[in-house]
This record gives structure tokens, sequence and C-alpha cells, in this order.
DNA sequence: GCCCAGGTCTCCG
DNA sequence: CGGAGACCTGGG
């Protein structure tokens, strides 16, 4: 019989600046990782430490409401490690009232920030799971290539038990390796072609020594340029791995949605190719582009954009 | 059965 | 460079 540790902490509106919606923000669809699991009103995962592995359930009623924080682990719980890592995930740690401004002085971007109240970016804890997720989520829906990755860690991460219920950490990149890349291995989690792309990646991540502390010293173009390199990594996924994975706040991961909401925006509605409109977004929103994006792709979903954008293909 | 899903790869002009 | 097709797979 094992016996838990557990801690408990509170993280008030005061402690960070700006708005903070934890459900909408899990919800959002970014490629970090899959939203965390839901249970009696907490949402649940597992962040790795040097010395252990924590449960840990955060719930938060609504928009800027405490987020009550409840951790759990067979060792001693560093609470400030646990607070700094929650912090870094949901970019609590960053002043985005600085995005707030920036929309304001931007006309064309006024009326964004009313359909994206409290949406935060939603990082991965190791970058690896990030380009994986990312990988995968590629000519891909939502719903099926977050089933994959949550089946994918079920099969292969590290395990937590608690509450007579198993929690996973995303598989390290040694492991990944080590399954096959056959119709009962990689592809059984439904990933289809990019199997291969996943495994070759993962193969080029080993490769390099201090792969991810590189690119996270590299400036974004600089970083951009080497995380291309990668298998089934273009443009669009470079840029959701530089934003989620590393914290590359410059990125502006061009989808067939960004692309269109932006040309309707600054083109007058005329269809840009995808590099333009990245050059674009690196003149026209520099650092702050990673949440433009962010709260563009939202904002063209919630308004009702989306609809009007699609029938004019 | 056909189309689409937050694209990438390959080939070609 | 920029356009055109093929591509795993599950759901509508």
């Amino acid at each position: 019989m094992i016996t838990m540790q557990s801690e408990k902490f509170i993280i008030e509106n005061d402690d960070y600046f700006g708005d903070f919606d934890l459900r909408l923000t899990l919800n959002s669809g970014q490629t970090s990782q899959p939203p965390w699991l839901l249970e009696n009103n907490k949402y649940c995962e597992v962040l790795k430490f040097d010395d252990t592995d924590v449960l840990v359930e955060i719930s938060q009623e609504s928009l800027n409401d405490d987020l009550i924080v409840s951790c759990y682990s067979e060792c001693d719980i560093d609470v400030e490690n646990v607070r700094k890592k929650i912090f870094y995930i949901f970019d609590l740690d960053y002043d985005i009232t600085e995005v707030y401004d920036f929309l304001d002085e931007n006309k064309e971007l006024n009326d964004v920030y009313k359909f994206n109240k409290g949406l935060r970016l939603f990082k991965a804890q190791f970058p690896y799971e990030c380009i994986i997720s990312s990988i995968c989520s590629a000519n891909n829906s939502i719903k099926r290539w977050t089933k994959s990755i949550t089946d994918i860690k079920m099969a292969y991460g590290d395990e937590i038990l608690f509450n007579n219920r198993k929690y996973h950490l995303f598989p390290e990149e040694k492991v990944f390796l080590n399954i096959p890349d056959s119709d009962d291995g990689l592809k059984s989690f439904g990933v289809g072609y990019r199997s291969s792309y996943m495994l070759n990646s993962t193969k080029k991540i080993i490769d390099e020594v201090d792969f991810h502390n590189k690119i996270n010293k590299c400036s974004y173009s600089e970083a951009f340029d080497k995380i291309i390199e990668l298998d089934g990594v273009g443009p669009k996924v470079a840029d959701c791995i530089l934003l989620y994975g590393y914290n590359k706040h410059e990125a502006y991961p061009v989808d067939v949605w960004i692309n269109r909401i932006t040309s309707y925006i600054y083109f007058k509605g005329q269809k840009q190719t995808n590099k333009k409109i990245m050059g674009f977004a690196q003149d026209k929103f520099g650092e702050y582009s990673g949440y433009v994006q962010l709260y563009l792709f939202n904002y063209a979903r919630l308004s009702g954009l989306t609809e009007k954008l699609k029938s004019k293909k």
C-alpha cells in the first residue's frame, strides 16, 4: 500500500496579469496536447518533476475565479514548483495586458477580444509531446488527433495511480521510438500515414544532442528553420510547435482558416498565399502574432465568420 | 460512396 | 517559388 502525499493551494486573479478562463483555454483545440481529463468538475493531469510525478487537479468556477489546485504524489511535493509549471503551461507568467493593448491599438482587431475573454496559450509541459501532437493534427480533425494522442499516452506513458484510477504522462522519445511502425503498432492508434513522420522525427530529435535546449535558445526564425526539417512538419505545424511547445509568441500558424480570416480582414477578402500571410503577420503583429492567431481563429468560429468565409472559398 | 478534417510531401512548369 | 494530386482514417 502506497501512501499518497497531498497538497492544496489557490491561484488568485491578482497573482497574474489579465484574464484567465481555464475551461475555454483547455478546450480551444491548441495542438500542444489533448485537453486535460475532466472529472467531478476538476481538470486532471500528471506533471513531471525531477524527483517525482504529481497528479494535479484544477477547478475554476468561471472566468477569473480562484483556481483551486490539488496535488497528489508518492513523494513529497514541492508546491512552488507545481505552481510554476502551471503558470508556464497556461501562460500565466506572461503579462497578457500587452496583448489587450495591442488589440486596442489596431482598429481591425478591436472586436476580437470580446469573443476570447480569458483565453490563453495552452502549452505542453514538454516540447516533444507538442511535436507529436502537432504532427498528428495535420490534415486531421481535432477529435481524431486528440483521441490518438490520448490512447498513445495510456498505452506507453508512465502512469500514476490515484483513487483506483490511472493517469498517464506522454511517453519520452526513447520509449516512443520503440513503438513499431505497423498496423498493430503505432498505426493502431489511428494516426495513419503520420506514423512514419512521428517516428522519423523522433529519431532526428534523439540523434541531435540537446535538441530541445538548442531550439529554446534560438530566435524564432532560427528555430523555425530547424524545426521544419523534421518529418511531417511544414510551415503550419512548425509554427504550432514553436508557439505551444517552445513558447515562441512570434509564431503565427497559418491554416486554411487563418488564411481566410487574415485575407478577409487585411486583404479585402482576396486570398493570399500562406507565405504572404506569414510575412504579413511578422511585420504587423510581431511578438503578438501567436495571440492574434489564437484569438482570430476562435473569434471566427464564435462570431459566425467561418460560415461566411466558407461560402466563398 | 463521397467529402472533409486547423497540411505535408512530391513532382512539375 | 506556386499549383496540383495523393494521402490514413473516422464521421457526416
